[in-house]
DNA sequence: ACCTCATGATGAGGTAACCTCAGTACTAGA
DNA sequence: TCTAGTACTGAGGTTACCTCATCATGAGGT
């Protein structure tokens, strides 16, 4: 699964670490660097890196945190925005084709049972 | 579940990748390297290292292969063997405590449904 | 006006686990 | 016996992480 899912990303020539990036800015709206990081699991050294890489690419800009002179605030351009529906829209078709054989009971089962395990 | 299993390797010091490798080796006996790759579903170059790193721990032997000799079979050495039974076990004590949450239906409705999606 | 300790980001340098491409040794079919 | 293909490996590259050291700033002293 996870390595159909990478396929869905290539048509936008985006890697699954900097997809996960822009997922969790554009659930959460704007992240400090080192908050990104903590969403991610990743070191905030890491983060650095992956933001670096979405800014060379003008998905995403580093704003001066107003709060915190340290700190920055991370967060989608347009473009990134749109890529991030874009993409979401894609993996959403995606899922249904992959989980379509599943009857409904099937599926509750599933979610009830991944839960369970998540606690 | 994929951290929690890398932990369960600490003890004997293994990667990961190393112990994929491993376990092909304890499931199918001896393999060509290139089959070996195959099972892992990395290129046989890479494969290769993998088998360096074996190698140099004597938990694998290269044997040529009588058919071919082109072709190089891996085994695994009485202490490859030994440490396969003994992170199986270790794994399947582990993946127990993972599951010990769920009720005998959760764990087969999970089953069932596993199922189907490989299918 | 100072000092100290903690924190946010980044520079420098390293690692694991892959990859491709080219080359060597060998097999097998015409 | 020539040719095409196959099995492995050397060389070198990439990706996505990591740690450690450093710099600026923040928080809380005295």
């Amino acid at each position: 699964m996870r390595h159909r899912s990478k396929t869905v990303l290539e048509p936008w020539n985006i890697s699954p670490s900097q997809w996960r990036a822009l997922a969790s800015l554009h659930r959460h709206g704007e992240l400090r660097l080192s908050a990104l990081a903590e969403h991610l699991r990743i070191a905030p050294r890491s983060a650095t890196e992956v933001v670096d890489d979405l800014e060379a690419r003008e998905l995403v800009t580093r704003l001066p945190d107003p709060t915190d002179r340290r700190a920055i605030l991370v967060t989608l351009t347009e473009a990134g925005t749109a890529l991030a529906s874009a993409v979401q829209k894609a993996q959403q078709a995606e899922g249904e084709r992959q989980f379509s054989e599943l009857s409904p009971t099937d599926r509750a089962d599933l979610a009830r049972v991944l839960r369970k395990l998540q606690d």
